[in-house]
DNA sequence: GATGAATGAGAGTTCATTCAT
DNA sequence: TATGAATGAACTCTCATTCAT
């Protein structure tokens, strides 16, 4: 769930739990927003938008209720914070990949696909996007936003590995025959309705990584399969 | 979402009752159930299960807020019903679909998918997914439900068309190390997220078919794709 | 603090007291808006609208907190309400005592500033203007609301009575000299700063109205007074 | 509201603390009790009690929230202070005009009246019982410290006027059949209610003035008034 | 059965006050 | 002394649920 900024997670740890362990009427201003970002991720995910109270999320994070407003004016706006937070961390880096690599398509592919998986999964990304998809109209801007951010730019990445693989003879059909949604959708489905469509223990993931990317690659069907 | 029809003729209803009291009166007791039903789901779809209030489900009903405490005991209790409701006329038609089919796996695969694309984006099945996942934990029941009810069938039938296409020779792996999800996430993906993924025209997603259709058939890569 | 709208009083006390006296649970909408007014009105001019808790008003009323959401929409709306329903009832009825008076103007003037003595002391008028003085800027549309309603209507009337004593020849100056504010204005103190300038007996008040009409009417000073 | 000049040199401090530290901290220090009355003034005038923030009195004071509980227990003891400070800094003056004056009663109101004008209006003595006024019973304290320092005072004064001009002969009626009040509601109605009222402008405020007088001096009738 | 007025627990939000720094 | 982060009681407003009619 908190996967997303590692970085920050372990200092704020080390602060809280090392340096002043059960203080109260602690400040820690610097620390906070982070703080109150991850417990907001959290109990988001578990319980959505609406049934999240904020009383909880100030408890999971260690503060009062009123200390929450010193960082985010509303529920709104923490939900807001949280969903931006992720969503630019989430898409960083994926894009780099595909920039310097040399290798073949399915090893890009394997490697994109992979590290999306990660992202989606055991970070935040997917969690996001669930409590985003079940909130129905409530978070028109928020939708908006978020296909600008994410979505443009995992399409914009995803078309540059298909435009490389054209250019090298490697498709089958011209890049611009495929949609890139349909070569994510799985991991989109596993990311979002984790619950619903089955929850996977890391070694199940992996094999279904492993499928998907044959899938994809490949198809089902044999070269001489009868029509 | 598809019997929409109905909340039409309640209001018709409500203009006749002046006119001829008794017998719309006896008819439209035996429909409250499923009237409310219809409301609580186009509502809970619109808005999510927490921002839906019980007091405009049954305005749509065209119904006394008390009125709804007759047929469901509480706010949950509808939405259960009206989930379950709709989860098991969603799934049923598909599987037989197959078992009676005589022509190529490919067609097979067009056939059964449109059906699909039908049900999950015209239908209610997307919806109802939506909503199951924005809840979170919260309807644990609920998902297990869906898992079984939806899922299980799902995944039976497509296990049933890949190892009818295995028994002709066509696939070209094991119909074994398919996994089903796969085939029918991009589907999912466009009914889950339509408002996020992009809401398609029907012609868009005619489209969106044929390419889904094609790409988990044969795959991305040409035969001497370098490797 | 009531006296404004008798006639709703008198058929609500007869409701409450008489015919259902001890019931939870009751239902009276009709009477309710005019109780919770009543109720707040007493309130408000107690501690300030601020000071004033909307459970305590809705205690006051007999009736549940969320029961003064089903005919005011806000805390603020029920003030406003206030006002209006006051202000209307105090202006009416002084207008209509000029029009048909035949007397002489000394007679009109102890008539009509009798008459909103009783208004604005016995009656709420004077509550409601502190209200409105006190809380500073915050509810300028209000004061809008005041002075185009109360005042100006008052104005007129005044001005009316102005000028008919001009017409009778019984005006040392001309009437549209004369600030009928000013006129006014020992009533208004009166009625705004009881408290303060001190509350006073009936008895007092007749006399203070007797001298106040003397004043207005002759003047401090005698014919031969040395200047 | 007078004193409204000592806030920008506290920002002016603030911007120098780093080049002229000590001297210009110490000269603050003194100063900070009565820049929290002016600032607390102003705000509560503005606004009202409930309404006032500590923490924009703090800002409008150019210290921070925290600090002025070093100053004052609580915002009631704040509020309690600005209103005393201010109030006996108010009500000085008036008397010594009178009791040196040799002109006739005609010109001594025209002063007195006219020097209550301004305090009253251009000062903070009008702001001060707006404040109150509108608090209703929340200080009766304070009410009754008013009523002792500036009502009796003020009320004083009057009746030395009158005194005097009965001795001149100049009365019409005794001195004691008449209620100081009522030569002064004019104005209190201007400084209390200046926006409910009709807020005016200084030419207009001297016009009323005129009126004010002449109105109480003479009265509104001619003398042979049909009566 | 049907209604909708009434209820009251509960949530988001504010802000006077405290206190570690 | 001065600060401002932190607190938590208190308040407004919402809405699922009840029940007299």
């Amino acid at each position: 769930m908190t996967h997303g900024s590692l970085i920050w997670q372990t200092e704020k740890d080390c602060k809280m739990q090392t340096d002043q362990p059960e203080q109260k009427r602690q400040r820690r201003k610097d620390a906070r927003p982070s703080e109150i970002l991850e417990a907001g991720l959290a109990l988001f995910a578990e319980r959505g938008f609406a049934a999240t109270r904020l009383e909880d999320v100030a408890k999971r994070a260690g503060i009062a209720k009123g200390t929450v407003y010193l960082y985010f004016s509303s529920k709104e706006s923490l939900f807001e914070a949280a969903l931006k937070d992720r969503m630019v961390s989430t898409m960083e880096g994926v894009s780099e990949l595909t920039s310097s690599f040399t290798g073949s398509t399915e090893e890009l592919f394997r490697l994109v696909l992979g590290r999306i998986y990660g992202q989606m999964i055991d970070g935040d990304a997917g969690v996001l996007l669930r409590i985003l998809i079940g909130e129905g109209d409530r978070f028109p801007d928020l939708i908006a936003l978020y296909r600008e951010i994410a979505l443009a730019k995992g399409m914009t990445t995803m078309k540059g590995i298909l435009k490389r693989a054209e250019a090298r003879g490697e498709l089958r059909v011209p890049a611009d025959e495929i949609d890139p949604r349909m070569i994510v959708a799985p991991i989109a489905i596993l990311a979002i309705g984790g619950k619903i469509f089955g929850a996977q223990s890391p070694g199940d993931r992996d094999e279904f990584l492993e499928r998907h990317l044959d899938l994809v690659l490949r198809g089902l069907l044999s070269a001489n399969a009868g029509r």
